[in-house]
DNA sequence: GATCACGCACTATTTGAAGTTACATGAAAC
DNA sequence: GTTTCATGTAACTTCAAATAGTGCGTGATC
């Protein structure tokens, strides 16, 4: 079963931005991904329409933060990817009538749905700011690197 | 992102047999399943290893449990299905030197690894005897159905 | 020895994500 | 104003992973 790595992804975008001072296009942040400016594009359309985003045409348009990282949680930018399936696993349900499903369903959502509750409350508690804070004690801590953003694309 | 439903399926798959007298073939588990056989021994080919089904080859044949349900529990099935993987969100490792990934990486690893623990440990409060009881429960509790598994598949 | 059932290697199909192209819209530069 | 740059979206095209299916081998029962 493939993991989807599009919280991970956006956050690293995110981390980008904010270390960046003007606008940044999907050009630039699809290089640092290593992928698609479309792509970019796609992933950052719920950011936007969160707010936590915003995004410029034209001549020295691009990506720009339009929050306060000290508000904003993991958890908000997890709703704002359009909240995908946290666990990798679920429930049969192509025998809804089934007694025998019903009750292995029943044992299974259970434990689903706690361990669902105890990833968001994580979520909910850490900022994007924590994330920069942790970034930065990474780069002081690397000896040799510059003002750059210590990548090895 | 699709989920995998091999767990659940499989614990439906156990109760089957354990409400059978004798042997369960591969091509009857594959009917109330609604799948093919090959796909049931595929699927039980991890738990006849544990241990926790026997196979039997020639007429007759078929699977039957071996195992004590009361000291089986959830947690077990799932280990002997390869402990395939519960969270269906990951890392992105596409740039393992970079310090942005570094620190993403850092903040979610820990959240996830709660969470996988919060489920294991859940799957390991539950037997398959306690299940089996649940369904007898339900099946007590509905009007008018007789000694079959009140299936309607 | 004929039939039945599992075991396994191999092939085929499906499905969903990711990448790509194409074109429209809007903003700044010239 | 028109050229250039950048986003917004809608197709369309790969591409890879998961699942399903086929064929044949092995062993057990009738």
């Amino acid at each position: 079963m493939k993991r989807d790595s599009r919280l991970s992804g956006v956050l690293h975008v995110l981390l980008h931005m904010a270390e960046a001072d003007g606008p940044v296009t999907s050009e630039v942040l699809a290089v640092a991904m290593q992928t698609n400016a479309v792509v970019i594009r796609r992933i950052m359309a719920g950011l936007r329409d969160a707010g936590f985003v915003r995004s410029e045409k034209g001549h020295g348009g691009g990506w720009t933060f339009a929050c306060d990282p000290e508000a904003v949680t993991l958890r908000d930018i997890y709703d704002a990817l359009g909240k995908p399936s946290l666990l990798a696993m679920g429930n049969r349900t192509e025998a809804p009538g089934c007694l025998v499903e019903q009750a292995v369903n029943a044992a299974l959502s259970d434990a689903f749905a706690q361990a669902e509750a105890l990833l968001l409350g994580r979520l909910g508690e850490v900022t994007l700011a924590m994330l920069s804070a942790d970034f930065h004690a990474r780069m002081a801590a690397r000896p040799g690197t510059t003002q750059d953003h210590g990548h090895e694309h």
